[in-house]
RNA sequence: GGGCGGUUAGCUCAGUUGGUUAGAGCGCUACGUUGACAUCGUAGAGGUCAUUGGUUCGAAUCCAUUACCGCCCA
């Protein structure tokens, strides 16, 4: 491209289609086993088949990306698997809102024809996400993708249940479990969030069998008292302390139930007296089992009353709600009626209010598998990030309760148990019982999660059998070597993969967990749909650019905090971008020019100190770029090098360069080439964030990269012995000096325009020498008219002055009338000064701080009380003369 | 109720082994368009590091306490 037609700002929506397309279309990001290279293998967290990317997703695979495009341009063989997984209950819900859209239910269908339904729902609606992916630049190999329900996942699946059933470690029981009552199905503990609600609670009489007297229970439930089987209290309780070995009378049904006396019952609460009802709480079923209650089921699976509620029987739980305590009240057995705040259960998928409920499902045992899963975190071999998680992980494995797996959904793999016809025999089996005519399947489905769990093993083609040991890609790409996900699906997912790593392979699946920093609104509310506090991630990268998007919410997130994310935020990265375009854009415009100005440096080029003090800059930044990544320091690797592209290339390196320039026609050439060099070396390190504008302009600067890509190139290593911290300290004296003249000017009312003479006085030889090298720099920088090292013996009668370390600094101007503000500043700077030595001395006349603080602190307090001491003396006699 | 975080400039946050006169970006103020960039440049103002106590020669940093905020688990 003819520099000139470059244009002032980055066309990221042409650029983006592009490099997707180059991307994916030359494979770039296809990855097979190289055993002359080292390998880095990540699985993405897969996504739900019916999802679209929320901000989450999007920071979470751009945190992927950035590691991925990091190795690969290490020289590691890098493999991202994408896929996602087929969510039960999400997918079920969806295509049966659909079914209802036509009056349909899935019982019309039939549950072949629903889950035929649903495929081709999933075929042509679903994987938005994945299209979504390839927008945000993720650096996937696509030709591994992978689905929860593919054959070879879903064999594995039946597999490992009838594995673990054989075990011993599958069980099936009764037990409450959190019922959904919208799809009808057990949801998980971890599938279900808690809101605070007002309700009402209710104080209903229930009377002492064979006596006048009454026993008030309070309960926010009063539809599920025909289930009570007894009346507890706490027996430690005076109240009630005459009632023993009584039965109370339960109102309505007139059914005698038993008082019991249980530790669980908090005195404080209500009248101190529960009413028990098993088969609707899981704290009533613990005390029911304790006390050999019989538990006893009130509603239906839709919500409703059944039958056992006599004239109530058939009735939605809100409206026999209100006819029975009305029925309570007209029988003066209702008490009172007071306001209750308390945390209600709601499903995750459905948003309905869970019912505990108690029915016969499927569970995995899960003590035994969590015990090496502990181990392998306890010792190291898998590492969280940030470190505190494990303690959450810790509290949950060693308290871990069984999982219950069965979900009664059609949408989902089917659970591979078969009861025979007449014998009522279990078949547990990976195939279906040969005399298929003799038997009946399950009906319920497995836990998504249950397929999830195997994910880092079946992407790989794993099948627990002889054939792995051969299984090429199994062998290179497993353990994979990090997880990157959010700290909600820890119990949900992370925990469950490590158990099933550690039960099929005796190895860990992934070596470090990267817990990724909530997204939350500017006000610090998490961001979800149902509370319209949204942003759309992808509109936001149509709006500002995938990769300034991109930049903001990494620039955005400390490690193990939340990320307060407001739309406005997004000019941090778009700002970002077009700076580095322009800086890549003025370095082609400027080395067109040098094609043609060069006068052939016959001479070879001397590096100045411009050039070594870059030269130290950007190793350090390379350095600790390396540092913060390998330290999943993410948002520090972003700033630092958005500070030294802003601040050290483009505010001082940029501006030297056109100073040098102009001194040196004679080698421009070179000059610029280096720049260009540099250039191409930040864009190398900047590729993992920000891909697309960095490969966009890797193409720009360079010739023959046509077929090539960025993302495949090595980014240079750093070298301590380039790292020079004395020039680095150097420039920043003369960075010192310049700002301080122009700051003279400034708040002495002088235009920057202004051409000014200058007279700086080095405090020493190597200050002069210093100052000697950079005086050109200086006149340019400052847009002065001469400057001298020496003061004038003129006559000039006004002078601003200060003091930058080694330097006195003049700055004769006739046409200030004024001097008092110059004055002022220096009257301000000796009296801080003069506090900051009165601590120092302090200090230093300290016996104790002397006899106990090592020699380096000493040595490097005296050196800040002689150097404070002299620029307080020069600043005084400043002033004074 | 139990556990885990957080509290530093108007806002969002850095400050990792205790030794700075406490930093950045945004916002604000003043000036500026000399051809990379106004999605910009130059300069400036702005903080008793939540409270109280302790350890230490020395604390934003370590310990304890209180207050407030958030998250997870029950």
């Amino acid at each position: 491209m003819n520099s000139s037609e470059i244009p002032k700002n980055f066309n990221y929506p042409e650029s983006e289609k592009k490099w997707q397309d180059f991307w994916e279309g030359n494979k770039i990001y296809f990855s097979t086993p190289n055993p002359d290279k080292k390998k880095y293998s990540i699985v993405i967290p897969p996504p739900n088949v019916t999802g679209i990317l929320h901000f989450g997703h999007m920071f979470n695979n751009t945190i992927q990306d950035i590691y991925c495009r990091w190795k690969r341009m290490q020289g590691f063989e890098v493999c991202w698997v994408p896929g996602m997984d087929h969510a039960g209950i999400a997918t079920q819900v969806m295509v049966e809102k659909e079914l209802a859209k036509e009056g349909k239910t899935k019982y019309d269908l039939g549950r072949e024809e629903f889950v035929k339904v649903v495929w081709e729902w999933k075929e042509k609606n679903g994987g938005v996400i994945l299209k979504q992916l390839r927008k945000l630049g993720a650096s996937v190999d696509w030709s591994k993708e992978r689905f929860t329900f593919d054959e070879g996942l879903s064999l594995n699946v039946r597999k490992v249940f009838v594995d673990l059933y054989k075990k011993g470690l599958i069980y099936r029981g009764n037990r409450i479990v959190n019922w959904d009552p919208a799809s009808q199905t057990a949801v998980s503990d971890d599938e279900v969030f808690y809101e605070e609600r007002n309700e009402k609670l209710y104080y209903i009489r229930y009377k002492i069998e064979n006596s006048d007297e009454y026993i008030v229970i309070a309960t926010t439930r009063p539809e599920t008292m025909f289930g009570d089987t007894a009346v507890a209290v706490n027996p430690d309780d005076k109240r009630y302390k005459g009632f023993k070995n009584k039965n109370v009378i339960l109102p309505l049904l007139n059914k005698k139930i038993p008082l019991i006396y249980d530790d669980y019952v908090d005195m404080e609460f209500g009248t101190g007296a529960l009413k028990i009802t098993p088969a609707h709480d899981i704290n009533d079923f613990e005390i029911g089992q304790r006390h050999g209650l019989e538990s006893v089921v009130v509603l239906s699976k839709d919500s409703r009353l059944n039958d056992l509620t006599g004239e109530f029987s058939g009735m939605e739980i809100h409206k026999a709600r209100k006819a029975i305590v009305k029925k309570l009240e007209e029988l003066d057995l209702l008490e009172k009626i007071e306001d209750y705040t308390h945390s209600v259960a709601f499903s995750d998928r459905t948003k309905a209010v869970i019912e505990p409920y108690l029915s016969e499902q499927w569970f995995v045992s899960m003590k035994k598998l969590a015990q090496p899963a502990i181990e392998v975190v306890r010792n190291g071999e898998i590492k969280f990030y940030p470190e505190r998680y494990t303690k959450v992980y810790y509290h949950w494995m060693e308290n871990i309760r069984d999982w219950c797996i069965s979900r009664q959904l059609w949408w989902g793999h089917q659970i591979p148990i078969w009861y025979h016809n007449e014998t009522g025999e279990i078949y547990c089996g990976v195939e279906a019982p040969e005399d298929i005519e003799n038997w009946k399947q399950d009906e319920d489905v497995l836990d998504t999660w249950f397929s999830s769990w195997l994910w880092p093993l079946s992407v790989f083609g794993w099948s627990n059998d002889e054939s792995d040991k051969d299984n090429v890609n199994l062998n290179y790409y497993y353990p994979t070597d990090f997880l990157s996900t959010g700290p909600e699906i820890i119990f949900l997912w992370v925990a469950r993969m490590i158990m099933a790593g550690m039960e099929y392979t005796n190895k860990i699946p992934f070596r470090d967990v990267y817990f990724h920093s909530t997204i939350r609104d500017g006000k610090g509310v998490k961001m979800s749909k149902t509370l319209g506090n949204y942003s759309d991630a992808v509109e936001l990268m149509e709006k500002y650019g995938t990769d300034a998007l991109r930049f903001t919410i990494v620039y955005l997130a400390p490690l193990g905090n939340d990320v307060l994310f407001d739309e406005e935020k997004t000019q941090i990265g778009r700002n970002f971008i077009t700076k580095l375009w322009n800086a890549g854009r003025f370095l082609m415009m400027t080395r067109e020019k040098c094609e043609t100005d060069d006068k052939g440096g016959i001479k070879e080029y001397k590096e100045d100190i411009t050039d070594i003090w870059m030269e130290s800059r950007f190793n350090t930044t390379l350095m600790n770029a390396e540092r913060f990544l390998s330290e999943y320091r993410i948002n520090e690797y972003t700033k630092t090098l958005y500070n030294f592209v802003w601040s050290d290339f483009c505010d001082w390196y940029i501006e030297l360069l056109k100073i040098k320039l102009n001194e040196n026609p004679e080698h421009a050439k070179q000059i610029i080439e280096k720049a260009v060099q540099y250039f191409d070396s930040i864009l190398k390190i900047l590729h993992p964030v920000i891909p697309y504008v960095t490969e966009e302009l890797w193409h720009i600067t360079g010739g023959g990269r046509e077929n090539k890509s960025i993302s495949l190139e090595m980014i240079s290593e750093y070298s301590k012995d380039r790292i020079s911290p004395e020039r680095e300290r150097n420039f920043e004296d003369i960075k010192e000096i310049v700002v301080s003249i122009r700051n003279m000017k400034a708040t002495n009312g002088i235009p920057a325009s202004t051409k000014l003479k200058a007279f700086i006085k080095p405090g020493n030889k190597k200050a002069g020498e210093l100052l000697a090298e950079f005086s050109s720099y200086i006149v340019k920088l400052c847009n002065l008219e001469e400057l001298k090292a020496e003061l004038s013996t003129e006559k000039d009668k006004n002078y601003l002055n200060t003091v930058i370390n080694n330097f006195e600094i003049y700055l004769p101007a006739d046409e200030i009338e004024d001097l008092s503000a110059n004055k002022e500043k220096i009257n301000k700077e000796i009296a801080n000064l003069e506090n900051y030595l009165g601590g120092l001395n302090k200090k230093l006349a300290n016996e104790n701080f002397l006899s106990k603080a090592s020699s380096e602190i000493i040595d490097s307090e005296r050196k800040k009380q002689s150097e404070a001491t002299d620029k307080l003396t020069k600043l005084r006699k400043l002033v004074s003369d």
